[in-house]
RNA sequence: UGGGGCGUGGCCAAGUGGUAAGGCACCGGGUUUUGGUCCCGGGAUCGUAGGUUCGAAUCCUGCCGCCCCAG
């Protein structure tokens, strides 16, 4: 009989995981990981009854339960990777580090050596073996050599990604690519449903990690999860969503950032060049963002670009700003799950949780080229590229 | 202190006699395992003091403030 131990939050999602390896006849343990336990100024820290409640359903499961602390590793893998990436100016995704890092790396090797043969989590994704013929390889298309595309670029892009290029060499970047699997076993594709899809959070996810961890709720989706829950009785059942980053909560951002870094007043200017208001610190806005400028009067303003440096951030009217429009995406820390693309691949690229896939070309390792431009591609956001419903991997963007 | 114009919620801005549109910002809520986007909801008696009128933000007068022309 397989030994699973599956990572229990305290959700709804993954208690019915669990619930449903049990009655598949695995060994199930189940573990709540105890990532952050701290509270913060006017937000307290719910892992108190998230853990009760994940230890509630396992006892209505009747398995063992165990906690895992990974406050530590948490604090350095995941939110100093947040903070330091907020610092140097890009917008970092600690979902996507917290599932590289903790649950599927941390987590995994200390349940295997705790005795497991594999570990399983809530998240709405599939793993699926992959054919002898890979299915990695899509067409080839005009056998050219990949062709840098400096003229389509626009100047600003370009100075864009070289600016923060620049930034981020001069960090310690925690997103570790990992050395290219072998093409085989399994392969990470979306789930059945699509509106719930995770596989965004999960690129970064190995190859060899995915022979040993379970994806339950692939095939289903978030009614039926729901109305499974509930014809068990679960005790999370009608628990409501959680959100936030993942393990911290509902925090806001800002209020977040202001524990660890000092900011300081700085200038907000239009697309004429001229100063229109003042923020409190450029690190606390992300391209594309709309609120917290406190700038009114007529239409609304949109962060297009920012100058850590000089602490500045430019905002724009036009919706059809160039600088919000991207055709091209340069990527750092490519992530291939089985195999990188050839160059000139076509494939499908989204870069954000959510968004539509969009119809690109992989033009070497580091280069995206899109069909249509995608609004407000973020430097320190991920670029997750699929070939159909498979995710073939990814980069952050620079 | 010669002439002209303006002053509506934090900002932009409709409304010129019938009892305050809309947008932005902000706040609250929703969507969302990051950030962001998006969606819904929320606020003013109209610079001020009088007058005319059944009734004024809308007409008249004084005052205050601002802008332009006045070279």
């Amino acid at each position: 009989m397989k030994k699973v131990y599956v990572g229990m939050s305290g959700g709804v999602d993954s208690s019915l995981t669990a619930a449903l390896l049990v009655e598949q006849g695995y060994d199930v343990t189940g573990v709540y990981m105890k990532n952050w336990a701290q509270d913060l100024p006017g937000w307290a820290c719910p892992w108190r009854e998230d853990l009760a409640d994940a230890k509630r359903v396992a006892v209505q499961l009747g398995i063992p339960f165990k906690i895992y602390d990974f406050q530590k590793e948490y604090k350095q893998k995941v939110v100093d990777y947040m903070i330091e990436g907020y610092k140097t100016g890009i917008t970092p995704n600690p979902d996507i580090m917290c599932n590289q890092e903790i649950k599927f790396k941390l987590f995994l090797d200390a349940a295997l050596e705790d005795g497991a043969d594999m570990i399983a989590t809530g998240h709405y994704a599939r793993r699926m073996p992959l054919d002898d013929s890979p299915a990695s390889s899509a067409e080839p298309t005009a056998p050219r050599v990949s062709q840098r595309s400096a003229s389509s670029a626009p100047p600003v892009l370009g100075h864009r990604a070289d600016k923060h290029a620049t930034l981020r060499a001069s960090t310690h970047p925690r997103i570790s690519s990992e050395p290219e699997a072998p093409v085989g076993q399994f392969g990470l594709f979306m789930a059945e449903d699509k509106n719930k899809d995770q596989t965004y959070f999960l690129y970064r996810v190995s190859s060899k990690a995915l022979k040993q961890v379970l994806f339950p709720l692939g095939e289903l989706t978030k009614p039926e999860v729901r109305a499974e829950a509930k014809k068990r009785g679960l005790a999370t059942a009608e628990k409501k969503e959680s959100m936030g980053i993942c393990f911290v909560g509902k925090v806001d951002i800002k209020d977040f950032l202001q524990q660890y870094v000092d900011t300081k007043p700085g200038a907000i200017v239009n697309q004429k060049g001229e100063e229109i208001g003042e923020h409190d610190g450029a690190i606390f806005y992300t391209i594309g963002q709309r609120h917290g400028l406190d700038v009114g009067g007529g239409l609304p303003y949109y962060v297009v670009d920012k100058d850590i440096d000089k602490n500045i951030i430019y905002v724009s009217t036009d919706l059809d700003d160039e600088r919000l429009w991207l055709k091209e995406i340069k990527l750092t820390q490519p992530h291939w799950i089985n195999k990188a693309p050839k160059s000139d691949t076509k494939l499908q690229v989204r870069t954000r949780h959510r968004a539509p896939l969009v119809n690109s070309t992989v033009t070497d390792a580091n280069t995206i080229k899109l069909d249509d431009p995608i609004r407000a591609v973020t430097p320190g956001q991920s670029a997750v590229l699929y070939d159909g419903d498979r995710v073939v991997g990814g980069g952050v963007v620079v």
